[in-house]
DNA sequence: TAGATTGTTAATCGATTAACAATC
DNA sequence: TAGATTGTTAATCGATTAACAATC
């Protein structure tokens, strides 16, 4: 069992692959797996995956076996704080709010509480509110997790404000750079960037250049 | 001005947001950039956005002075092909479905000519149509990219028909690891993958551990 | 000219891959 | 035992950063 000081970002990224694999698995009532066949599943290196599994994984490999599917989904759940979801709200009630308040791909590993909205008519009180209700909400139910989904030029207000409400981290889907202080976490979906990125690569494929 | 074989992964993720800085500028009249101001805006390392934009400029930056805005933007935009937007269509017109189909912050990239769905309810036969038309029009217009936002178990099934009908790319919203020919170009994005990330930040940050 | 900023070459850093002894 | 697969140490590869001469 590796456990070395501090996981790279790399890594990281790749850990939500292992897991989604790991549970197709155990549905399908696999109880060992070995590195090889999650690295073919994935198209990556399995001196990487072992790797990788080496600073989630409380306990080893077993040689010539593999990894126990059941025992190294726990690991990882647990290493990824996936046992107890957290809470969250969205800010922008539109298409994309209103999407990911009612997205059911997340699991159990977020609760998103409400959602808000300058526009009354987007409300109904029920799941989504002004957002002059936003603060109160954020302070009692104690949110840490606040997720942008509103235009661009709105959106460093939103957070300027959600941050001021001591929200610890930002999920931004709004197409610009936004700026949290240092001790503020910020993720950005940026959907616009990853289709320039999508068009690249077509593009290049036709000329027989490849990314990873 | 540079002009190696072949661009890297990591740096053709950081050039939308170039472009992005760039756009802003624009608008605000701002002639010149330098190195530094790009970086600064973007929390990166000026000598990295110099190397990177010897990949994308086919002008050279005056020294003691930066780039010239309005030229760099476009080549930026020339090199990422955002010319011309690139046809798509839509598969699942659910809520992410119709939040993709209505999305403004695509630019003018790509043209989202119609979804599809299994459900006749929700076709109006405006935009979205029942998926029995979409071979049709794949091939009648010519679409190359595929946007898939059907549910986690579809998604896969969804995928081959897509490719069977000439497909050149997919852009995967389904959490699932599909398949593709090598052929085609797959680019997955991964809500639930992602917010497991974000957690993992927020958890470690607590810590005061950090990630790239 | 002096100051600022460029592009390039070299040095460093980190991540991926290879080699291999250990072991189920 | 033989075969498979593990975890670790070393080698390679690539990306980031530093140093610096060139030049607007």
């Amino acid at each position: 069992m590796g456990d070395k000081s501090n996981i790279s970002a790399a890594s990281l990224k790749r850990l939500p692959q292992y897991l989604r694999v790991l549970k197709e698995k155990q549905k399908q009532n696999v109880e060992f797996i070995s590195s090889t066949t999650i690295a073919n599943e994935l198209k990556l290196n399995p001196i990487q995956v072992r790797k990788d599994l080496a600073f989630v994984s409380k306990t080893d490999g077993k040689p010539g076996v593999g990894f126990e599917v059941r025992e190294l989904m726990k690991n990882l759940e647990d290493f990824l704080g996936l046992k107890n979801s957290v809470d969250a709200i969205i800010v922008g009630a539109g298409r994309l709010g209103h999407a990911l308040l009612n997205y059911t791909g997340f699991e159990n590993n977020i609760n998103i509480i409400a959602a808000f909205d300058f526009d009354t008519n987007k409300c109904d009180n029920d799941r989504v509110f002004n957002v002059s209700k936003m603060e109160n909400i954020i302070n009692t139910k104690n949110v840490d997790i606040g997720i942008i989904a509103v235009p661009r030029l709105e959106a460093q207000k939103v957070c300027n404000q959600l941050v001021e409400y001591g929200i610890k981290a930002i999920w931004n889907f709004a197409p610009v750079n936004i700026i949290v202080p240092d001790d503020v976490v910020l993720k950005n979906e940026d959907l616009s960037a990853s289709l320039s990125i999508l068009l690249k690569m077509v593009e290049d494929r036709s000329n027989k250049k490849a990314y990873k």
